[in-house]
DNA sequence: TTGGTCATGCGTACACCGTACACTAATGAG
DNA sequence: CTCATTAGTGTACGGTGTACGCATGACCAA
């Protein structure tokens, strides 16, 4: 399908240009068609970013349903690992992924612990796991999930912004972060 | 100054416009200038961005220099809060604070733990305090201080990329990460 | 006063952007 | 074969950042 030829164009066209570089025009000539025929498979450039966003998504679905450790805490040490690798290796399919809007359509509905997102799923699924073992404190399954999307998602953000000096030190604090996030989720008395 | 009629004419359409309404043009106009103008007094459009950014920050570092709680956990519970607040209140001041690009000269160093920045050295002594209170644990300083920073980012990231289904599941999301975030940095045994 | 230097601002022009509009070429059903 | 639907194109418009060269005026030395 044409369509497809046009997001693998887009797909490209991101990778090696960055969303900065990524025009209608761009993607047009590298799927070999005129810039107007994109209209009849995209509403705008707004709903081909959308789709970008999507396969974004859909990459980091992967990743996370391809973690195989099995502890429960392990599983979520390995998750929080693959996002900084994911942010680092891909970055322009982390952004599509995590920092374009979303349009109104596909938000997030008030409840969404109930895990839309079949990765906030999987790790509330973990996370529940490690309290009936005894690993974590009884904290809210949800909050427990939101922040440490949230916690990484800051990491990058603000590494994205350029505000640590180096990537070295972005990732030993994002690791010691995570590793002391996790750690004060242990019953108390435990810590350290 | 005349540079200083473009800052204000700058922030002004930031204001009313956004990030992606601010053009060369319109803060011209605004300024009563032609165009080109404005070249005589920023490099380009990016220097023109960095001193917006500059600006946030500043407007970032009042907000905090006027927190008056006293006891230091109060007081990162009211920097928690007035983030919060400077996010929702001011998204755009907030989004040049925290979100544009820093240019190369003026990163943090790889010790950024000395504390470039006044806001987080003045949150990293409330922390030191804190713990000599015995309030907190004993962490590194660096490490809380980045950690809350980044929480902080990644739930407005997230928000900014409509992850949340309301301002109002946000904001309470944010607090309870917030709290719960403070209540692990007690001395174990103590936390609920 | 004259002349020269320098800072400031302006007008024009260019390349690039997203996309509205009107068109043609291809396809497939009856 | 006819005709409606779809896919793709070419042109054009209003927008963007900004390179380039010129005009203006303030200042100061001779």
């Amino acid at each position: 399908m044409t369509k497809d030829r046009i997001l693998s164009a887009a797909k490209a066209v991101l990778e090696s240009a960055g969303f900065e570089g990524l025009t209608i025009r761009k993607v047009a000539q590298r799927a070999g068609l005129s810039p107007m025929a994109l209209y009849r498979h995209f509403k705008n450039k707004d709903e081909l970013l959308n789709a970008l966003m999507q396969d974004g998504i859909s990459a980091w679905e992967a990743i996370v349903g391809g973690i195989r450790a099995r502890d429960p805490v392990k599983w979520l040490e390995a998750l929080s690992e693959a996002y900084l690798d994911f942010a680092l290796a891909q970055p322009h399919k982390f952004d599509a992924a995590f920092f374009l809007p979303a349009p109104a359509a596909r938000r997030f509905p008030d409840d969404f612990a109930a895990g839309r997102s079949p990765a906030i799923a999987l790790a509330m699924a973990r996370i529940d796991q490690a309290k009936a073992d005894g690993q974590f404190r009884d904290e809210p399954t949800l909050g427990i999930a939101v922040a440490l999307a949230a916690y990484g998602q800051g990491f990058v953000s603000m590494h994205r912004a350029k505000r640590f000096g180096s990537d070295k030190q972005f990732k030993a604090l994002y690791r010691a972060a995570q590793h002391q996030f996790l750690d004060s989720l242990k019953p108390s008395g435990k810590s350290k």
